[in-house]
DNA sequence: CGCGCAGTTGATCTTCGTCAAAATGTGTGG
DNA sequence: CCACACATTTTGACGAAGATCAACTGCGCG
């Protein structure tokens, strides 16, 4: 059955994987986004898989009823576009960034981006329901490098870890490693 | 003034700098697709460039009117929200490649991928517009390394070079070399 | 106490980027 | 038509970033 996944509550990893043992982390999506939109396309299929990240609410709208919907929906279908071009322009960035920008960077940024998309209390504090294993597809890199970069990253005072949390220190030092030239 | 552009004739790469000798191709734009319309998103603007390839004859429409006329024209914004979602994909399927796809691979697929959307003549031959330094910039790589990969692949015969121009004789082979595990 | 597993560190190896030189092409003026 | 300057393409050597592999640590848990 053809049709996609709006998300209720909660958050969900989309992901493709390579190969056995590599992936890339293509998008987090929350409440209100859109998974599994890639049926709408028509042409060939490319699968991806979403893993819930925590207790996670879906909602299945199937292909048909969605189309019969976005015809009588302007607000919708506006809406959905703009989510679209959204997502996309956040996706060139991601490219140019894994195309030229080296892990270190690409960590930085990462941790900045999550921190605003996903950084619910007030402090620097990223809950990230992410494991290091996600941060490092997130980002491109494997496990190791992650551990290693995130020490140094330690070491520069940018981020501190205490367990599973991390704690952005210094936002300027992290923006330091994101600029180009 | 914000807005964006129909490009009725022609080719156009946009590209992104990184750094002062670095780029990326972000896409490929031809007749009917659109640039520029990141001014949508409205939040912070995220500066690419256009380059035309070729004689180009593009249409700017005001942000203001665009909008306007996407209130009262249905069959548009369906379009263009197909329209986003297709580059959305094409994209998220270039970001993997880019962070686990060896340069090969990445330069194997992009000739697939050329020669399938802007191929124009019957036989295998890419007439390409896209110099060699826009080819490396497309797949993330340098001019240098291109050249390399690219005799690699004529040794395999898998292309044939002869001045500017790509023929490829077989998609097999270079399928293969995009393949994972 | 021993087993298993995520976290961590260390050592090596590969890929690819970088830099520089050589080869080849291209234009220009005599 | 040739000689020279200059740009582009091609090849070579080297080095750095990061992946890979393997060992070691702690730590929970039966």
């Amino acid at each position: 059955m053809k049709g996609m996944y709006f998300i209720d509550k909660g958050l969900v990893k989309v992901h493709k994987k390579w190969g056995l043992d590599k992936e890339l982390i293509l998008r987090i999506a929350r409440n209100g986004d859109i998974v599994g939109h890639r049926g709408l396309g028509g042409d060939l299929i490319y699968p991806v898989s979403g893993t819930a990240l925590e207790p996670t609410d879906v909602c299945f709208v199937d292909l048909e009823f969605f189309n019969s919907t976005l015809k009588v929906n302007q607000e919708l279908l506006f809406a959905l576009m703009m989510f679209f071009a959204a997502e996309l322009k956040e996706s060139e960035k991601r490219m140019r960034n894994l195309a030229h920008m080296p892990v270190k960077g690409r960590i930085a940024n990462a941790l900045l981006f999550l921190k605003n998309k996903f950084g619910v209390t007030s402090d620097a504090a990223i809950n990230l329901l992410l494991s290091r294993q996600d941060l490092a597809s997130y980002t491109g890199t494997t496990y190791e490098t992650l551990f290693r970069i995130m020490n140094e990253l330690a070491e520069e005072n940018a981020i501190s870890m205490t367990g599973k949390s991390i704690v952005i220190l210094s936002e300027d030092i992290l923006l330091g490693h994101t600029k180009d030239n």
